[in-house]
Order: C-alpha cells, then structure tokens, then sequence
DNA sequence: TATAATGGTAACCATATGGTTACCAATACA
DNA sequence: TGTATTGGTAACCATATGGTTACCATTATA
C-alpha cells in the first residue's frame, strides 16, 4: 500500500503527466463535470459548447489518453462514461501540499493580525 | 466561504488551466518537490536535471505564471520559493471525484470477490 | 580592472493542443 | 433503397510546451 505520495512520483510519472494535462482545459473538466451525473453520447456531451465536433472528439480522445473516459460503441451512438480512478493518484500528489498552502493561509491571517495590532497602535498614539 | 467545488469552476477556469497544466510535467512537479524543503536558487533546482539552463528558466517561468513558484532576485543569483496556495482549488477540484473513484474500487473489489467465488465454483466440479 | 559565475534572452526546432472546414463511414429509418 | 443522423478522420492553421545552442547582462571576486 502506498503511504507516501512520493513514491508513486516515478511510477505514474507518464500518468500523472496525462491526468494534469487532461485537467488543463476547461472544456474537458466541463465534460468531466457532466459525466459525473452519468454517461452521455457524445452528441449530449457537445451541445452546450459552441465548437465544432471534431473539437470535442479531439477533447475526448485526451481525456481517453489519461483514462479518465470510456467510450463505448453502441450502434450508430458513442457512449462515454467517467472512470474517476487516474485523480486519485493526481489528489494524493497535490494534497501533499495542503499543509504548505494551509501553512501560508496561516501566515496570511497573523499578517492581517499583526497589521490589525500595528494599526491599533497607531490609533493609541 | 466556498462550500462547492464546482462554484468556483467559471471563477477559478483560468487558474485551474495553468495550475493543472504547470503540474502536467514531471521536472516541474519534482522542482515543487524540491522547493517544499525550501527556497533554492536557480541553479540549485537545476542541477539534478539533465537539462539546460534555459530549460528550467522555462520551466520556472510557467510554474510562475501559475503562481506556484515566487522568485526573489538577490544580487547575481535569484531565489525561488513554493507557494501552493493554488493548489488548494485543484485539490479541491479533484476531490468532488473521490466518491466516484471510491466507488469504481468497490466495483473492482466486488469483481474480484465474484472472481475468487466463480473460480472456487469450477474448482468445485 | 579583468574574469569567472549566475541566470536570462534570442532564435530555432519538434511536438502536442485547440480550433477550423471538408469529407467519409456506419447506421437507423422513411 | 435512398437519406438523414451520428460521429470520426484528414488537412490545415495558430499557439504553447519542451528542448537545444549561442549570446548577453549583471555581479562577485582574484
């Protein structure tokens, strides 16, 4: 079992590449988004963008690149379906860094307190 | 105070862009790596790379764009320190996902089981 | 002051995105 | 059997990465 998230940083290097770079767009997470309330053909999948098909063929072939679509032909209709799997490699990179970003929310707060206080001073004078 | 990952989608699509794709390379999350143990200047993070000078400066140029990395120039040499404050909405991205992926490794499990179970039946006859 | 070290920019090349229009293949259906 | 629908591919264009070598600016330092 992996306990620490950086051991898996060489073996899912190739992964975690596809998985991040799947994520850098918004019309994918959008698609992503979607498929988490359940399967869609790819005509449902496109109709509230306003691009052209190939356009979200070539969206659906990166997301299926990084594993995190399905896509299953039924007939004349393609169905895709989310496979949420590869982000949990990609949560437990980044959630290493919770406690640096917590750590800097922190700094931030006694920054605004210290301001505070300095400014109470000056009142005081 | 935000409460659903998805709120924050439209406001955060360009920030989600670059901080997705400023982790979608496996120099840049290791240059993170190095840089939670702590500020280093350019030539520290450069070093256990096999690539030029120019290459990292890229590099750092992107994780900075994405607001991930502060450089501090300090006389000749500058100085590079982690910020994962955006970090935080990426995290928080790609945990609305966990339900999914947990479910999908119930899914996995249960097969195994009717696996194990299907293949004591044949042992069976 | 001459020189070495740090690190940036310029120019170039290859590849992956991100988009388009035009066209093709398969299939459901009148 | 024609035809409309679904969705893919081909070819093209623009831009961002990801890398190189060559060169330059700044700054310590002998």
């Amino acid at each position: 079992m992996v306990t620490n998230t950086h051991t898996t940083i060489h073996r899912n290097a190739h992964n975690l590449d596809q998985t991040f770079g799947a994520l850098a767009d918004s019309t994918r997470r959008a698609i992503l988004v979607r498929l988490a309330s359940g399967e869609a053909t790819v005509g449902e999948l496109a109709w509230p963008f306003e691009i052209s098909r190939p356009a979200i063929s070539k969206h659906l072939r990166v997301l299926e690149n990084a594993g995190l679509v399905r896509r299953t032909v039924d007939g004349r209709i393609s169905r895709c379906e989310l496979d949420a799997a590869p982000m949990r490699d990609a949560s437990e990179w980044v959630e290493f860094y919770r406690k640096y970003w917590e750590g800097q929310l922190d700094l931030l707060a006694s920054y605004f307190n210290e301001k505070k206080k300095t400014t109470n001073e000056e009142k005081e004078k």
